[in-house]
DNA sequence: AGTTTAGAACAA
DNA sequence: TGTTCTAAACTG
């Protein structure tokens, strides 16, 4: 007999087997990586297939064995190289091996499973009947076949208790639950006219009456023999003449699969550029690994403006001419920059563009295009390293240290180690690329586990910003207590007098970011995670009075601010903190005939909103762009020549030992905006707004200064224990009461320093445990949450440990591998 | 997660 | 003794 280990998609820890079921003989066809129908407890659900095997049916007795119902796809939607991907991902992130797999297709799922209600007709004189309330509801059902639960709900509507009658009459077989499955795949068709005869002279002369349909064929002949009635219809053929060429077996008329995409209109056309002797050298350093098809990593540390992309489109050029596929992936913002762009100039159609806010279908259709061959290069968010693609040659992470490369939901992933580990198993060459590398990637380039590749001059020698720094201390002392500096202030009517362009960056979006009662001191909170929430200003519509709205940042919770405090009843209610809202208005304020836009999460809400406002504001539509850290982010416009960064220090007070890092960065990254293009001996200027002048983030950021920042940071990390050095996981405990949590908390802890405390010999522990601590959101929903960090020096005893206490198994615990925060 | 089952509480 | 509610176990 035919059998199948097949894993079911269903999102809970605790199924942590694979199931074996019979594979009937109709379904002979599947295989591992199919993905299948399959009956499971009382319902069905969608299953994997691992493996299967033939085993003679006395090895099976004692196993009540049911079949697979149904396949899902035509062919295997799991490679094997995906499948150990999948394996890999669940035991080095603890998490599922269905939660690990549905992160390789679009939409977590490939099959949408509804519940319709059948009446059993042999029931129809059930006693039960006898009551008003269950006939109608019988009858209903009888009448109208299968019945999907809304179809119900309006015609029984409350206070028809609908959920009990349907139970009781399922319980009773009076009514039968069936599971109904459709395809999520949605795919789109076109009608198409295909050519069925050459038009000779012959044909031609019986068709000399027949103007327009002889006119039809001919173009047909011109446009390859298949045109889309879509097309037909643009170039003036009328749907009756395609209809009598077909009558007359002319031509045929068939469906072809639509493939959606929004990029393909998207035409760029660069002049191919010939590389600078950097560039050709990091193209030299990489190309061996390309040829001979074996794993490497590397590190492609070039400045701003060094011409990274070139390296990249050069290396993808290599590994596609060798037939195999290049995976791009960039922070999730950047994507509607110039990468796309530059990329489409070399490869055209061979590109598809993956991420969020795609559709589902055009995601598959996406991922359609790729598994048919028609599309090679995909060019994503962190999610685009789990396109099925036959043969990965070379995986790019372009600004490698963007915190959006980690998954902040489970599996909670970082796309930097994934793409790693799929390099390794692909046998494709890891290219790491950034102008301010993460500690822990340069300091694996400086022990050699990563081949450097240095590129530290700009093309065409474009000088490299001018940075100052203002002390707002003393901004203060000298009565300014606006969000913008004199100094600011003054080099933003500088550069409006010279007809050029200032980004403005300040990281927190809203209005004011607490609201606090003056009378007792009461900030208030969001009601689920506690964490404080953000004024939001909301323009009215002719822009008349302006009530505004609390936001939490965190959850979607929304509610208007109160009159009086919510704790002493006090009318004395007042604003704090500033956010990219109230810049916006103290910018209009201050300089009146300047056009400014803003960019935050609350501007770019729409599908291309975020390329609308760069377009705009690149095309000189706007004198000031001024946003969150997005306007730091993948993009390069020529008349920029002066960047202010508002509070470049507000990380520096978070309890976080990435702190520093992060102040760096940002200091950096959006100093990298200004100047760009700025020719000959004038150089961009960047002002820097601070409280912490002397913090050695601050002083390196402004110097842009990366050896000297990395030198400082790296010992610190050294002499504390922290990444590079040790690798970190985040355990998060919850629990119905405070006490709970922590004593669940405190007990792993107990566990953990048993384990891996300090060993008799005198040797390194192989592990330190920190905590257990409250939470940063302390408490969400009703449950309390504890955190504790452990600093592990053997990551994979740590892993192993944790699995052997079936931690990977509790509902009530997130394990964290690497985590972004440290609450 | 969703369903079934076993056990306890409850009404009669 | 049959019904109803709830927690726990199981899903092939």
């Amino acid at each position: 007999m035919l059998t199948a280990q097949v894993f079911v998609n269903v999102p809970v820890k605790s199924i942590a087997k694979p199931y074996t079921y019979r594979i009937p003989p109709e379904l002979a066809q599947v295989g591992p990586g199919w993905r299948v129908l399959v009956p499971f407890g009382g319902r069905k659900v969608e299953g994997f297939i691992l493996a299967t095997q033939r085993q003679p049916a006395e090895a099976l007795v004692g196993l009540k064995l049911k079949d697979i119902s149904a396949t899902v796809d035509e062919e295997a939607w799991f490679q094997p190289v995906m499948l150990e991907e999948a394996r890999w991902m669940a035991s080095f992130y603890l998490c599922s091996l269905a939660e690990a797999m549905r992160l390789f297709m679009p939409g977590k799922s490939g099959l949408k499973i509804t519940v319709a209600y059948t009446a059993e007709d042999a029931a129809r004189d059930h006693v039960l009947l006898g009551q008003s309330t269950y006939r109608a509801l019988y009858d209903y059902i009888a009448a109208h076949g299968p019945v999907r639960r809304p179809q119900l709900a309006k015609a029984f509507p409350a206070p028809y208790d609908l959920t009990s009658c349907l139970d009781k009459l399922c319980a009773y077989h009076i009514l039968r639950k069936e599971y109904e499955a459709k395809g999520r795949d949605a795919a789109r068709y076109e009608r198409i006219a295909v050519l069925q005869e050459p038009l000779t002279a012959a044909r031609r002369q019986d068709f000399s009456r027949r103007k327009a349909q002889l006119a039809l064929w001919e173009y047909l002949e011109a446009h390859g023999g298949s045109v889309s009635f879509q097309a037909l219809k643009a170039a003036g053929k009328t749907t009756a003449t395609v209809q009598k060429l077909a009558a007359a077996g002319i031509v045929s008329v068939q469906q072809r699969r639509v493939l959606r995409d929004s990029y393909a209109a998207i035409d760029s056309t660069q002049e191919a550029r010939t590389l600078t002797e950097e560039q050709a050298a990091a193209v030299r350093a990489v190309t061996p690994c390309i040829e001979q098809r074996k794993y490497q990593g590397f590190l492609l540390y070039g400045v701003t403006g060094s011409g990274k992309t070139q390296v990249y489109i050069e290396l993808a050029r290599l590994v596609r001419r060798a037939g195999r596929q290049v995976i791009v992936l960039v922070p999730e913002i950047a994507l509607t920059g110039q990468l796309v762009l530059a990329f489409k100039a070399y490869f055209r159609q061979d590109i598809i563009v993956m991420h969020s806010r795609l559709t589902l279908a055009e995601r598959n259709d996406a991922v359609h295009r790729v598994r048919r061959g028609e599309a090679g290069v995909i060019i994503g968010a962190r999610s685009a390293l789990f396109t099925p693609a036959e043969q990965v040659g070379l995986i790019i992470l372009d600004e490698e240290q963007d915190m959006s490369y980690k998954q902040d939901e489970s599996p909670r992933y970082h796309a930097r180690v994934v793409a790693e580990a799929f390099a390794r198993f692909q046998r494709a060459v890891l290219v790491l690329g950034s102008a301010t590398p993460s500690l822990e990637t340069y300091h694996r380039a400086r022990t050699g586990e990563l081949t450097l590749l240095a590129m530290p001059h700009r093309v065409g020698a474009v000088p490299l910003p001018e940075v100052a720094c203002v002390d707002m201390r003393q901004e203060l002392r000298l009565g300014n207590r606006h969000i913008i500096s004199r100094p600011l202030e003054a080099l933003i009517r500088q550069t409006l007098a010279a007809h050029e362009q200032i980004i403005i960056m300040l990281n927190r979006r809203g209005y004011s970011t607490f609201v606090m009662c003056r009378s007792c001191g009461e900030v208030i909170k969001c009601p689920d995670c506690g964490l404080p929430l953000v004024y939001h200003q909301r323009r009215a519509p002719q822009g008349g009075a302006t009530r505004g709205l609390l936001l939490c940042h965190h959850c979607d919770i929304r509610q208007s601010v109160p009159d009086t405090c919510p704790k002493c009843g006090s009318r004395y209610i007042k604003y704090f903190g500033s956010g990219t809202e109230k810049l916006e208005q103290e910018l209009r304020a201050l300089v009146p005939e300047a056009r400014v836009i803003r960019m935050d999460r609350d501007t770019t809400g729409a599908k291309f909103a975020h390329q609308n406002i760069l377009r705009r504001f690149r095309a000189g539509e706007y004198d000031i762009l001024l946003g969150t850290q997005m306007v730091a982010k993948g993009h390069d416009i020529p008349g920029v020549t002066a960047v202010g960064i508002i509070s470049a220090d507000a990380s520096l007070n978070m309890p976080d030992f990435r702190a520093a890092e992060r102040c760096f960065m940002l200091i950096t990254q959006t100093a990298g905006r200004a100047g760009r293009r700025v020719r000959g001996a004038r150089r961009g200027k960047v002002l820097v707004q601070t409280y912490n002048t002397e913090h050695y983030a601050v002083q390196c950021g402004i110097r842009q200064d990366y050896a000297g920042f990395y030198a400082q940071e790296i010992q610190l990390r050294r002499a504390l224990g922290y990444p590079p050095f040790t690798r970190l996981i985040k355990l998060l405990f919850q629990a119905e009461s405070k006490a709970a949590a922590r004593e669940q908390a405190a007990a792993f802890v107990a566990a953990c320093r048993q384990k891996f405390g300090a060993p008799a010999d005198g040797t390194q522990p192989r592990a330190e445990v920190i905590g257990p601590a409250p939470a940063l959101v302390a408490k969400f929903r009703g449950t309390y949450r504890f955190v504790l960090l452990i600093k592990a020096h053997d990551l994979a005893a740590v892993q192993t440990y944790l699995r052997s206490c079936r931690l990977h198994l509790r509902t009530d615990v997130a394990i964290d591998i690497d985590p972004i925060t440290m609450m």
